[in-house]
DNA sequence: CGCGGCTTTGATGTTCATCAAGTAAAGTGG
DNA sequence: CCACTTTACTTGATGAACATCAAAGCCGCG
């Protein structure tokens, strides 16, 4: 097999990435060198911690791929989930900017990988590329506002109107199918809508019983959109 | 009285503004003096809308003096009241930078005067300052960040604990005093903690009964911040 | 195969929303 | 300035929504 010369000085796997558009579209071809020979690559197993809420922040953060959870513990020790996202949403976002430490912790779902570049560089980068700079505010502000929004919704509706709220966010957002793997537990899905967890298993059984869902175990199918959107509208 | 020249020719007020340290600390002079030009000064009673949700954005925004609200109306009519805020904080921050219309209305409480800075000159700006650009990210990330950590204190809350929490951050944030006058209705209360008004009624009725505040009609003193601070954590 | 954590369901009690009716306060028009 | 209207506030009574507690089943993992 041929391999052309020039693709294969391109060893660097950032020139090539499909995130670089997300954020590092307006670099010229040093500066994306820069980055890709500084930043790190770390894998997550799922269930692993990407980073505790009081840890110092030294990298700008932004997930390649699998699935993470932003959330904070309380002081009675139950967690509150902020926001569960996919790549091409950026987390650790809030804070970064203005505060030393991590005021929330970042967990993966799913088997993560995390892109790492350190803060400084991107503090330099903004600096001296302005096309950079606007772009990532752009990027930035729309990650803070997708988590105002999911508390506005949440926060808005009853316990059913949350849990189908929150099925459809998994389905159509996050898995684009009827059918899909919940990468959460039931008390997960408690954490992120503040509910109690016996009440979110109470209420999967009762759209399982009135033939809302489907549900075995984590496997979850939903047979008829327009009822899930008809709760989670009213409710 | 002698008035040096120079003073004089000073006579744009944006050289002198108190705010301008907040986000136009880095700009040279004949950037400010730019600013200054184009900038427009609006003034809005108490009660007035300072734009709706759905308005074209055409200007970043900040509160000069004054008090806001920012706020969302549900297709059911009543409103989410996302954040209260004084003068340094922004308004209008989520979405100005990445979206054409404003997610959220935005009113004043009080008497307030807002700088309108053509968005596009803020952009000209982050283009050609860095400097500019990284406080201004800097600022809009703390902005932000206010709003998650506010929702995420009352969503943990109880209503007595939500009740404290709000009353703890007007005398301790907002006012700085132990007594003071509430900028809003017990409706706005219970619009801003997601409780129903009657029942916000009747958590002051209850904290007055028990001598935890001494109010009538707005005017609110809190006697022992301590039993407060008591309510707001255990709640 | 046994242990611990997650899930499930029922029973019970607390918290909160809703409804209703009345009072005070604040704006509105003559 | 007063009568009128409207809006905010207040309180009680009732029921719905949700939390909590407890017991049992399930599942995965060592």
């Amino acid at each position: 097999m041929k391999i052309d010369i020039n693709t294969r000085k391109k060893k660097c796997s950032c020139m090539s990435c499909e995130l670089r558009n997300l954020v590092f579209s307006f670099l010229e071809e040093a500066d994306v060198q820069l980055v890709c020979e500084t930043r790190e690559e770390k894998s997550f197993a799922k269930g692993e911690i990407i980073h505790h809420e009081g840890d110092m922040i030294r990298d700008f953060k932004y997930l390649k791929s699998g699935l993470v959870k932003l959330y904070k513990t309380t002081s009675e020790g139950d967690e509150q989930i902020i926001t569960i996202t996919r790549p091409f949403e950026f987390v650790s976002n809030t804070s970064i900017f203005h505060e030393e430490k991590y005021r929330y912790s970042l967990s993966a779902l799913e088997d993560s990988i995390v892109c790492c570049i350190r803060i400084d560089l991107i503090r330099e980068l903004i600096l001296r590329n302005g096309k950079f700079a606007l772009n990532l505010i752009s990027v930035l502000s729309r990650t803070s506002e997708n988590i105002i929004s999911l508390s506005l919704e949440i926060r808005k509706r009853n316990l059913a109107g949350r849990i189908a709220y929150v099925l459809l966010y998994f389905s159509k957002e996050l898995y684009h199918s009827r059918i899909f793997e919940l990468p959460v537990s039931r008390k997960e899905i408690a954490d992120l809508i503040s509910m109690s967890s016996a009440n979110v298993i109470r209420t999967f059984s009762e759209f399982r019983r009135d033939g809302i869902i489907n549900s075995n175990g984590r496997t979850i199918e939903i047979p008829d959109m327009n009822k899930l959107e008809m709760i989670s509208m009213r409710g």
